[in-house]
DNA sequence: CCGGGTCGTGTAATCGAATACACGCACGGC
DNA sequence: GCCGTGCGTGTATTCGATTACACGACCCGG
């Protein structure tokens, strides 16, 4: 691989000179810029971004640490966020937790190491051991979808109360009274609010979740399936299930379709998280979409005003009831 | 952040000890060892990976260039590719392509600059122009589920041909004679190759497709939509619909929903990729399913093995069918 | 005709680690 | 007691860029 050094010499210039070129600082002239652009073409001359990256303490990178990329939601912002920073000339390497939390730590660690400009989280849960060691590198820290309540750090996420509201009147409406909920994890911000939102709504109305209609499952496909027919073999079942994500509520069509339950005549069933197949299982799903594009590139957004030193743009997105067929037929 | 000067001064030694007792290089003397990383300790040392990577030219870094995170099968690949690349102690940079061959030239590009020590790909189309960038400076590389024509690089794939021959067993065997087929793009090796397959299987079964029921989807949802679409319309429409991938498949069971067609009914369906998803279909989906997890780490150990200058292992992975409802009941 | 200001370019230090080479010391054999 | 051997450690170079500073050429005004 041709070096610096070797345009340079080429072009008969220094390699200061050459770098001045390359970087479109204080124009040389004219006919030296010609000449080195010629000596890079000739020698297929390609910048070590290493020592770049050493020299400048920029790595143009950023990391992101995602809970689980098999779950559909998250390859969405994945993929959101891989789009966002490649606009912006950024790369990213990106690090799988497992809904794990010492992985999580580790991948953390992993990307401070490789000196990213910043990072992008979404939290396996609420433990925040691993974000003392982003601050103390002063690396740029944007939490996306989950939040931990640790100071400083924005986060980027959809709102669902309101979604959950409706979707609670919707129910009401329809007249479903036990109503199951598989929400997510006790020690995840999405696992608590979307169920405290979703009580509240339904006790607002004057029907309150029976606690013992309510599991908590992993955000996992297993646990939705485990929760679904742990509440339907309850002595009073549920006539209708809410899972609180794609994957759990995946989970759950399984058992009822293991079960041989007809939705929504025996059960119905809503998830939180749309999907695009979700319109097509017989009878479509009931869901409350989030706007995961949006979500994905805000969050770069965010990130990038930090490393620049900008103060980052308040962003507020919402969720929202996507009404289908699976909790019955609409009034 | 402390350097390794700053370890060095505070153990009272030099650089070039510091460096060796963290390489666990010719053994120090156990007290110097000892006081080493104590200041280690005490200073939160972590090295400088750039500084490192540029003197040894090596990055611990695997680069993933693939056609598209939103195809769950691609998802899927990437999960298992970083989790055998972290097995390993590498990190992985990736990049969507999004099924675009500029936009994959530019990535192989961007992930050569950053130094990554072996390269994955999923090639979008048989265009290879930018493979002889990456063997000009000499990385790796490994080809992952498309096959281009090109000598050296080693291609880790599943062949689909006895689970096509099986398909087309199941198919005549259900009293299908009118058999449409969505297939991949014709500038793909997967593309070309599942089609002739299935061809092959059915003239060897004499059965021949009929040309006018073979069309050519770009892998995405919209157009396995449109063809279905157009075979559907066709004077003598076919009885039985096979997609050649998971997107385009959801694509034709989105437009036969749309069209209310009843499966397998009216119209039977087999798609080629399973997911999580298909068997909760009404009907539960016939597919061909690939090896996903196995193909990501194939892939990861092959290019580990050309890093280390050794014979990568030879893989041979095989699709199977997987028979549910969606083209018929079972005689 | 000379002093000062631009402007283009080169020299050399720097980023933070790895490592070839050299040095000094202890030890053992003759 | 001398010299060779080996081991632990330090010195200095290197990886490939960026950039502060300096230098010389040139231009212009007084």
């Amino acid at each position: 691989m041709a070096t610096m050094k070797d345009v340079a010499r080429r072009a008969g210039v220094s390699t200061a000179t050459v770098s001045r070129v390359l970087n479109g600082h204080s124009a040389p002239t004219p006919e030296t810029r010609a000449r080195v652009l010629a000596a890079v073409d000739a020698l297929e001359y390609r910048p070590n971004v290493l020592a770049r990256s050493l020299r400048v303490h920029s790595t143009q990178t950023l990391g992101l640490v995602i809970s689980d990329l098999l779950n559909p939601f998250f390859a969405e912002i994945a993929r959101a966020v891989e789009d966002e920073a490649r606009k912006h000339g950024y790369v990213v390497i990106f690090g799988n937790a497992d809904e794990n939390v010492e992985q999580q730590e580790r991948y953390v660690r992993t990307l401070l190491d490789r000196r990213v400009d910043g990072l992008l989280v979404c939290p396996a849960t609420d433990d925040d051991g691993w974000v003392s060691e982003v601050n103390a590198r002063n690396v740029p820290l944007v939490l996306l979808d989950r939040r931990i309540d640790v100071g400083g750090a924005p986060v980027v996420h959809a709102d669902g109360a309101a979604a959950l509201r409706e979707l609670a009147a919707h129910l009401v409406g329809l007249g479903h009274r036990r109503i199951g909920v598989i929400s997510g994890p006790e020690d995840t911000s999405t696992g608590r609010e979307r169920l405290h939102a979703f009580n509240d709504a339904l006790r607002s109305l004057g029907y309150p979740v029976a606690p013992d209609l309510v599991t908590h499952g992993d955000f996992r496909r297993r646990s939705g399936a485990d929760a679904a027919s742990w509440l339907l073999g309850r002595p009073e079942p549920p006539t209708v299930l809410v899972a609180m994500d794609n994957l759990m509520g995946l989970g759950a069509l399984e058992e009822l379709r293991r079960l041989g339950r007809r939705i929504p005549d025996e059960v119905g069933l809503a998830i939180y998280d749309d999907q695009p197949w979700f319109p097509l299982f017989e009878p479509a799903i009931t869901v409350v979409a989030q706007p995961t594009e949006e979500m994905g590139g805000a969050a770069v957004r965010s990130l990038l005003a930090l490393i620049n030193g900008e103060e980052p743009e308040e962003v507020h997105l919402d969720a929202r009831l996507v009404v289908r067929a699976s909790c019955g037929e609409r009034l």
